[in-house]
DNA sequence: ATGAAAGCGCTAACAG
DNA sequence: CTGTTAGCGCTTTCAT
């Protein structure tokens, strides 16, 4: 069964407070006591109540880490960098997902603000309008901050990637290679992909390149075809997103020269590219970043700021064949 | 500020209990008061304390999945699928990684006694002495299932791949496909990569095919090298691996007609292969196996049991060039 | 149908 | 240096 406080205090002839300090290694209480008493409550198995203790003392050190989902090579490496990260600081993360489910989503935030957590790092689902889940936590006085998608509608702080530079970073790179014309597979299905897909169309005027923007459900119809061979940039989010729309225009694509471009990793060789550019986003500092503002304000209770925190890319990669 | 029961009761004129009985839907309190309750929670913006109820009903619906990293499919999906079935059963699911580090490891598994979580499920370190964490979590009616790695000398229950059959058939179908010799990459990292070692060892024993065991730190001495063409089997966990092996023998490998052979998934086409056979894991009955049993516990009480729970493979895929 | 009261396990004043 | 006391917010008997 289950040791308690009062079952050491028991054991060892002493009030419960006085235990509850010796545990807490309390200057006042005698060294000599105090060993008597990590002794004896080692020897019950003693481990304390985190909700007991939460209850009464009004904190956890637990921080919320609300995630999409572990696909994406950005929040996978930040799920598994930022736990790490944050027990340095003495709390703990955990982590949940929502798989894109509204419902589950909001359940999942709103389990924020029920006391068992200090602090949360989100990463939105647009579905649902998260101000509203957003000002109840900032009612209750917990922290939120959201991670990677950012709303322009939406008055919260935010960690995210310079999209915008990345974009025309990798689009350049491109054009360094050769491309000629351009297919860029970016959608609106979330506030990342938008931006990525506004920066790119503006970048490709700008430099007056040919493209065509290929949405996910109407990849078969490409207009900009052409008999002769050509150098074709094919940009998109991921491996896997390009990869998929190469094998569903392969007669065309696999008479051309390639040159593909996307974000944080790329596995294998770059057949049936000539080459791969691909931006590693800095999942790092952008984890680093919320969980430093979370917990700065979990011990300052000083207000969280609705900024923007904008990290550049960490590193542009570029594999030849 | 936070609303509390006491809150309500009071602009209610009511008791607390009262008010609580209300908010859980019990029927000895009148509909209307019901609805009154109701209305004033909500305009009060009420939330549950999580803590408070926990220690007072001493359970929290709530369980812990303590996984090394999320870099594996297996463990991505399982995280992604296991948070929307647990949903259905009423309970979260709480993902924290240990990224392999065994203070992380120990310091986790010892945080699933502590009160905030009915349960968890585990996918074991093994340089830790899992036994002792385990058996401190059985002291306290915590019920604990390791997930996917599995040890032999440990007395806990275990959800894990029948390893043991997949490697057979992964390596029936390369023979099928023309190997006439293996290289196999598996090591000794883990109890998974064990097994599947020596049940590759095993069989291609059997079946007199020769092989080499090519651990990751001596990579670059291929014994079985031969000048003439063959067709060569190449087994191992996942996709990275075999790549990572055959760029650093791509002198040699590039010569040869190879067929490779992993678990779960495949990115892209097969070459540099001829081939690529694979395993998918059934990580859906994995996790839910898990779930189901971690639940039952919950619920009845009755104590877990010291099982072995083997889940075939979902699916054996081949890819042809 | 509602209220009163005990208590879950712990922390944190306040005494002494 | 240690004990006393009063909660933290909620659930749950036991009364009425």
């Amino acid at each position: 069964m289950k040791t308690t406080l009062k079952d050491i205090a028991k054991e060892c002839n002493l009030d419960i407070s006085t235990v509850s300090r010796a545990l807490s290694n309390d200057v006042r209480v005698k060294v000599k006591t105090k060993n008597i008493v990590k002794e004896v409550a080692q020897r019950l198995h003693y481990k304390p109540n985190l909700a007991a203790r939460s209850l009464a003392a009004g904190r956890t050190k637990m921080i919320f880490l609300l995630l999409g989902s572990l696909e994406g090579t950005l929040e996978r490496r930040a799920a598994g960098f930022g736990s790490s990260y944050i027990n340095s600081k003495g709390f703990d993360l955990y982590i949940s997902l929502h798989n894109s489910d509204p419902e589950v989503y909001q359940r999942q935030f709103e389990r924020i603000s029920l006391g068992l957590t200090d602090g949360a790092i989100i990463s939105p689902n647009r579905q649902i309008n998260s101000q509203v889940l957003y000002d109840n936590c900032l009612r209750d006085d917990i922290p939120v901050i959201f991670f990677d998608q950012h709303f322009e509608n939406l008055k919260t702080p935010v960690v995210t990637s310079d999209n915008h530079n990345a974009v025309q970073q990798l689009i350049t790179d491109c054009l360094k290679k050769g491309a000629k014309k351009f297919y860029v597979l970016f959608d609106d299905s979330n506030s990342v992909e938008k931006i990525r897909k506004k920066s790119s169309i503006q970048y490709l005027r700008k430099n007056n390149v040919p493209y065509e923007i290929v949405s996910s459900e109407k990849t078969n119809a490409l207009k900009i075809q052409s008999l002769k061979r050509e150098s074709i940039g094919i940009i998109g989010t991921s491996q896997g997103k390009i990869i998929s729309f190469y094998k569903e225009n392969k007669n065309y694509l696999s008479t051309q020269d390639l040159i593909f471009a996307c974000f944080d990793h790329w596995i294998g060789s770059c057949y049936p590219s000539r080459n791969v550019v691909y931006a590693i986003q800095n999942y790092e500092k952008m984890i680093s970043t919320a969980i430093d503002k979370i917990v700065e304000f979990t011990e300052t209770k000083i207000s969280i700021k609705s900024e923007i925190f904008k990290v550049p890319i960490l590193e542009f990669k570029i594999i030849d064949s």
